[in-house]
DNA sequence: AATCCACAGGAAGTGCTGGGCG
DNA sequence: CGCCCAGCACTTCCTGTGGATT
């Protein structure tokens, strides 16, 4: 047998797997345990839209993994089963699209207006979309999420529009539902917005380790071949994304990640021990595909504080981090930016968590900003030397 | 009590890319 | 073709500030 086949023929007979496809992040379940009071909220506030009429603005809360994003989508599937034709919804997440202008494009091409990525004015895609709505005579519902990454960015200019969009409509209607992790989040809208997106408020407690336990279990059944769970693995699951603020998301990927791992090693049962492998291959993971996507600039200062943190430097601050990052470009022979952009940099670098930047005040010797790498160094390390331009200063 | 360091971080603008539109 | 748009990475110029030291 030839090993391509070898590696195939492993698969479809694995002895752990069952359906694996059951444990990945967007699969969602026919039922969403304890979560039915959300689901119940949620549907009891969209149901006037079966009757034609526009159902209230909803703004959802909840830490990551909490069920958020599940929840909607299961319940907006039902109710579009139920009303066929008359209701629309879009899903747009603002992470991926977070600007004004990709947020009103993704919602246009949603309705079937054809806009072009680039080009145009934020404006004409607003009309656009207002006039291609208005063709139509629907409800749509728009469910925004982590609709935080949208205003931090670049305000609440599109959140301002659709909120006062009906106004400008007579043949349709539009509802939106806000999504976000971030409560303090509502302090950075116009009184006006926030009034009319918190019509409707949706709490997403953390789930417990036991719930977790209760959701592991129900998905390992569908997933994975019975028995093959060692006892103690999905208690420890449960238990480390129980402190990670309940996140289920991470639980899921966690199991599926050490069974992936139980299967390549050719075992039969899913160990501790694979869990822990997982976790790190998960943190690893993480920080390698962040370091590999960043602008050259971001890199050469996360390679600053790394070495800085690898000689044991007293205070890595970012006066210190400036003059190491300006020592690589020199020896690399790269023009350096300036001071300023660099403090904003380390921003971006805490924001990603790779490191952690507090600003102190040192009295007289002024106010500045205190770093400390906060992942694992190896992976950073790992990540930097994907760059092969950076390899030979680590 | 006043000073003053070493930055923080806001505002506005530049130059470039990758696209409109008429 | 010429002029318009948004987004990004970055610069220039700037005002603000906590608290140990003078």
């Amino acid at each position: 047998m030839s090993n391509i086949e070898e590696i195939f023929e492993k698969y479809i007979s694995s002895r752990i797997f069952k359906d694996r496809e059951k444990l990945l992040p967007d699969y969602v379940p026919r039922e969403l345990p304890h979560r039915d009071n959300q689901i119940r909220r949620l549907a009891t506030i969209l149901a006037p839209a079966l009757g034609g009429s526009r159902p209230s603005n909803v703004f959802i809360y909840g830490l990551t993994g909490t069920g958020k994003t599940a929840v909607t989508k299961y319940v907006l599937r039902k109710l579009y089963e139920k009303a066929k034709k008359k209701i629309e919804f879009t899903y747009v997440n603002c992470r991926q699209n977070d600007t004004s202008y990709r947020v009103l494009a993704e919602l246009a091409r949603s309705i079937g207006v054809r806009v072009p990525f680039t080009g145009l004015a934020t404006s004409e895609v607003m009309k656009r979309f207002l006039d291609g709505l208005e063709r139509k005579a629907r409800i749509l519902i728009v469910v925004l999420d982590e609709i935080d990454h949208l205003v931090k960015k670049h305000g609440d200019d599109v959140l301002y529009f659709l909120t006062r969009i009906n106004e400008q409509l007579s043949r349709s209607r539009v509802t939106i539902i806000g999504i976000t992790n971030d409560l303090k989040f509502m302090e950075f809208l116009d009184a006006r917005v926030k009034s009319s997106l918190g019509e409707e408020e949706l709490v997403f407690p953390p789930y417990t380790a036991t719930e977790l336990e209760d959701i592991l279990r129900k998905r390992a059944e569908e997933a994975l071949h019975s028995d093959v769970l060692h006892g103690g693995v999905i208690p420890t699951v449960a238990a480390i994304a129980a402190r990670q603020n309940g996140d289920c998301r991470l639980a899921l990927d966690l199991l599926l990640k050490a069974a992936d791992i139980a299967e390549r090693m050719g075992s039969p049962h899913i160990t501790l021990d694979h869990v822990k492998l997982a976790q790190k291959e998960i943190e690893r993971n993480l920080t390698i595909d962040v370091i590999k996507t960043m602008p050259l600039h971001v890199k050469l200062v996360l390679a600053a504080i790394y070495l800085l943190e690898d000689e044991n430097y007293r205070m890595v601050t970012t006066g210190a981090i400036y003059n190491k990052y300006t020592d690589i470009t020199r020896s690399l022979g790269v023009e350096p930016v300036t001071q300023r952009r660099v403090s904003d940099i380390i921003n971006e670098l805490d924001m990603l968590g790779l490191i952690n930047a507090k600003v102190v005040s040192m009295g007289r010797y002024g106010r500045t900003k205190v770093i400390s790498l906060s992942a694992s160094k190896g992976s950073i390390r790992e990540g930097l030397r994907e760059d092969i331009f950076l390899a030979n200063i680590l």
